[in-house]
DNA sequence: AAGACGGGGTA
DNA sequence: TACCCAGTCTT
């Protein structure tokens, strides 16, 4: 049997039974495939009920306020996707008269939609036979077909497009495209893979040649930087202080506490100065309650080293009115959208839980 | 073509 | 730890 008729026969018994999949919505297949962009399954799962329950169709999430929006995606990551989402949406909205267009070319051209998603979309919810590649069908075809081209490279991307244009079932591409998905995050996986009990094993160039191990190749990339973040969670009466990331960084649109950023790690006594120099704290009154051991935050492409300072100030300063939002101490968690570094120190800090609720 | 952009699961 | 996940966007 060939390459397809073998994974039309692996998924018609292996199917993963997803939400996503018993909707012929277009809007919530888009939703299901801007959630799952470098997100596994089982992360994703949780937040997709919650969102289509939040802005159940394209309208909804089009004239959502950003901040909600933000919310239901908080602790997910890649934020950009959440603000391209409902950007996206308006979009939708603005130009194809709220319905998601049915092909490819077309879907290329909405938001936060790049060749995977659009493929994905167009194969999903419109028959379209349209290869849709992720790292999953990647692993697959270098491991079947014995392709050492690194799969993060342009190249890479026309011969594998090329080669699964070829292979994809012109009756049922989007059973293709979702049998040759599972089939990577099922059976052959990243890490010891179930070769032993895999259709393909008779002809798989990685398995005859015991180098499953080695496919896919990948190119390396430069190890994270470090950044050292000082995080001021004041405290004045019942008020604290934050503000909206808006600059083009990490976190984008969420909250956080007023933040000094150094390139080093700092003694108490330097940290001591910076907040005596720093016309943030000016003429606060500010004084220092707790300070926090560093906090480890690792990033694919940056360590981020946090230190807490909770302290308490008798006045706000022209600059921490000016740049920053005065809200309730105990309404931050619930009411913004917090990075998990922050979110995780409140939750599970004991000082922190002081900070938010002081007896 | 190369970096930036999160957070969590897995071996 | 290190790797990788239903990738996209910017420079």
């Amino acid at each position: 049997m060939d390459f397809s008729s073998l994974l039309l026969k692996w998924y018609s018994e292996n199917a993963r039974d997803l939400p996503w999949r018993s909707t012929s919505d277009p809007y919530r297949i888009w939703v299901s495939e801007v959630i799952l962009q470098q997100t596994r399954v089982a992360q994703g799962l949780s937040y997709y009920y919650r969102f289509i329950e939040r802005f159940p169709n394209v309208e909804s999430l089009a004239k959502a306020p950003l901040d909600d929006v933000m919310k239901a995606w908080q602790g997910l990551g890649y934020y950009t996707r959440a603000r391209n989402l409902q950007l996206g949406a308006q979009q939708v909205v603005a130009e194809y008269h709220g319905k998601l267009p049915g092909n490819y070319q077309e879907l290329l051209k909405i938001k936060g939609l790049g060749p995977y998603s659009a493929a994905a979309i167009a194969s999903f919810a419109f028959g379209q036979a349209v290869p849709a590649l992720d790292g999953n069908v990647y692993r697959v075809l270098s491991r079947v077909y014995g392709i050492f081209t690194p799969i993060n490279t342009a190249s890479a991307r026309k011969e594998f497009f090329s080669l699964a244009s070829e292979l994809i079932s012109p009756k049922e591409p989007a059973k293709f495209n979702q049998a040759i998905i599972d089939f990577g995050a099922m059976q052959c996986t990243p890490k010891s893979p179930a070769c032993l009990t895999c259709p393909f094993s008779d002809y798989c160039y990685a398995y005859l040649n015991n180098l499953v191990s080695r496919l896919p190749v990948k190119e390396m990339k430069n190890p994270p930087r470090n950044r050292y973040f000082y995080y001021f969670m004041l405290r004045h009466d019942k008020f604290t202080y934050i503000r909206r990331r808006e600059e083009r960084d990490i976190w984008h649109s969420l909250y956080e506490f007023p933040l000094i950023e150094t390139d080093q790690q700092l003694t108490d006594s330097e940290l001591a100065l910076l907040i005596e120099d720093s016309d943030l704290f000016k003429d606060s009154g500010i004084k220092v309650l707790h300070i926090s051991n560093p906090v480890r935050h690792p990033l694919s492409h940056l360590t981020i080293w946090a230190t807490f300072v909770i302290a308490s100030i008798t006045r706000p300063t022209y600059h921490l009115k000016k740049s920053f939002k005065r809200v309730l101490a105990v309404k931050v968690q619930e009411e913004y959208s917090l990075p998990r570094l922050i979110d995780g120190f409140m939750a599970a800090e004991p000082v922190a839980r002081y900070f938010i609720n002081p007896k």
